[in-house]
DNA sequence: TGCGAAACCGCACACGGTGTATGATAAAGG
DNA sequence: CCTTTATCATACACCGTGTGCGGTTTCGCA
């Protein structure tokens, strides 16, 4: 219950939250933990590690551990957390780039990259039982885009079929289809898959059925 | 280690899979515990259950439930395997009374039905956190379903995307709307639900974008 | 109806993983 | 250099799991 990071300094308070510099060996544990456990998944799972093999893995003491997080479960959402916000960043400047605004599924191209890019992670999550609930974190996020999405491009659904329907929809299948492409190691590019998945989405799928 | 259900009696022996009458405490001890684990689930969430927890419910010795399960996740796979045996059936039937046999997303109605007669354990299943790996037994059945679906329908792909994309786009879509339904009460009627998973299928959920 | 088999029960025990407390040591940072 | 703060090893209590073992109850069958 060492409270780290909590330096008081009253002094050198900027309004609100505070950047203030973090400890090196903060950053050091704490970064050697995260990657512990990411290198663990990939090789037992999730559910199967224990807290003393991230520890054993990352070098770090068991007490120390529990200094920094409060549980196994407790560092997988911070490792989470950072991936999001590197989503969020990405899809922002995507919008921005491409100021037309109003193409639909805008998000899938930029998700396809990202992760292509981290690929090792999340495959990692994808592959193992645990990362169900981690997956659950980007499908809630890419929900998010598609009801802006949606309520930016019209306000009527001539269909008579409910919008959360049709977010549930696409965002079930982009995740489906991005977990596939991962499973069987990425090898489509991105650019591929986002055309794949925009054919479907516009000409429907029952079109590839004959 | 009482090795429950394994009377020996060499004379009666049927050809292979005997079905043989199950001692009548075994079937109350069996059917108490699924009942049990089902309603704690809907309390707590899978995760949260402890194995007393269980026993306590459906008045059983501990020592008992470790004679005829494992652990906790072997009973829950135990009830699991009922509901898909369930749910093959139920396709099976639907099948033969309407040969016309060809037309797409023939699993749809059924499991929006099945999935209503069983709410609720469907949507224990989906409320939990560990109802991820529960549900994954229905994502692969219904995979099944629509892989024969497109193998019988047409041998080509014109479009160039690839079959298994199609099985994942198709039922990770399926799924997500599913378990929307589940999450919200269910209130829809199953015929609706089918009709407008299979009107976004057909003309594309871009066309409800503007 | 009675007898043998088997299923159930409670209890006790060992094992393993979790989370906390503590005091000593090392390393940042100013 | 000196204060602050992080890290470490150790020890400990706690809880849930899974197993073993007699004793009791219930079932199936003759």
């Amino acid at each position: 219950m060492s409270q780290i990071g909590q330096k008081q300094h009253p002094d050198h308070e900027r309004s609100g939250l505070a950047k203030r510099p973090i400890d090196r060996r903060v950053a050091r544990t704490r970064g050697m933990l995260h990657q512990a456990l990411l290198s663990l998944i990939l090789e037992k799972g999730y559910e199967a590690i224990l807290v003393e093999d991230i520890c054993e893995r990352a070098n770090i003491g068991r007490s120390t551990f529990y200094a920094h997080f409060t549980s196994k479960d407790d560092l997988k959402r911070s490792g989470l957390e950072h991936l999001r916000l590197e989503l969020l960043e990405r899809h922002r400047s995507s919008l921005t780039s491409m100021p037309t605004g109003i193409r639909p599924f805008g998000f899938s191209l930029p998700m396809f990259e990202h992760a292509r890019d981290h690929m090792h992670l999340y495959q990692a999550l994808v592959g193992s039982k645990g990362g169900a609930i981690a997956l659950d974190t980007i499908r809630q996020t890419l929900c998010d885009f598609v009801r802006s999405e949606l309520a930016a491009a019209g306000g009527k659904d001539p269909t008579g079929v409910p919008r959360e329907f049709i977010v549930r929809h696409v965002v079930g299948a982009y995740m489906a289809v991005l977990t596939w492409w991962l499973e069987s190691g990425a090898t489509l590019p991105p650019q591929q898959m986002d055309e794949f998945f925009r054919r479907l989405m516009n000409e429907g799928a029952a079109s590839s059925y004959s």
